[in-house]
DNA sequence: CTTATGTAGTTGACAAAAGCAACTAAGTTC
DNA sequence: GAACTTAGTTGCTTTTGTCAACTACATAAG
């Protein structure tokens, strides 16, 4: 891998977190915070349903992690039951407000989603697309 | 734009921050935090040498950046010499030492990269790059 | 010229975010 | 059952970021 490639990626790299990080603010109208959000989400969506989880997937202290869900708890948003198998462990699940909150937030996400590429054609916005999952498929191979 | 593209733009969005968030890290190390490594580059690679232009460029409130140059400027890594034309502003620049820093952190940046490619075939990188530079000439023309 | 208005950067006060380490309670190993 | 590991909590601290008030200079209008 020469120079070039080099200095292409890491010029992506700014690219990306300079345009993207607008969506970043998908929380903002929202009394949540942009970690709260995500932790919703994964919670929700993706099946991560311990605190532990949670550390290892969003990299999170916790410490912090602990002290935001039972934030959330307080809030009403997520309920944590006490897990049979693993008493250590408490199982993490939304409650029909945290549920709303994250259909907000994903509508709010989408709509921002959808204005960065209202100026591009459909079949730009295909190829975008296209472009994306290539880079995911293939830079995944990656050991952590 | 319909709900399948926008899933998959969200997804490729959180697996690129998973992802790339440990290039975020190339200021370890070194004692600059990220914001202080990308303030370095900035002013060095890309022109920007007055407060006034970082402000808007990496949009950071201008007191904090205010108090960051000061604490570049006390460890000798940059100049501020007051600019001829305006009064009220500093011209920035790197000092040797600088200069150093910025040359180190750019090392550990490219070995970083590099090594997220390492599992890759040079033609797979060549095709990563080439999807990358798709989306940033097309995800560009956004008005912000 | 001088008054009004705008701009670049600084400073103080404060709030939010994050990290670290010690701790409890429950599991695991041998 | 003693030694060790793990999930989560809590107290303490640092870092990061925000906001508003302020100074010094610049610019435009009368």
């Amino acid at each position: 891998m020469n120079s070039q490639d080099i200095h292409h990626i890491r010029e992506f790299d700014r690219f990306y977190t300079r345009i993207f990080r607008l969506t970043d603010k998908y929380h903002l109208q929202t009394t949540l915070t942009l970690l709260e959000a995500r932790l919703l989400l994964e919670i929700a969506e993706n099946g991560y349903n311990t605190a532990n989880q949670l550390v290892q997937v969003l990299r999170v202290d916790k410490g912090y992690l602990s002290r935001i869900l039972k934030r959330l708890e307080e809030r009403g948003l997520l309920a944590q039951t006490p897990a049979e198998l693993d008493k250590r462990s408490k199982i993490l699940s939304l409650t029909d407000a945290g549920n709303e909150q994250l259909a907000i937030i994903n509508q709010r996400s989408d709509d921002q989603v959808r204005s960065l590429f209202t100026n591009l054609t459909g079949s730009e916005t295909k190829q975008v697309i296209s472009a994306m999952q290539f880079i995911e498929e293939h830079v995944t191979k990656i050991k952590e």
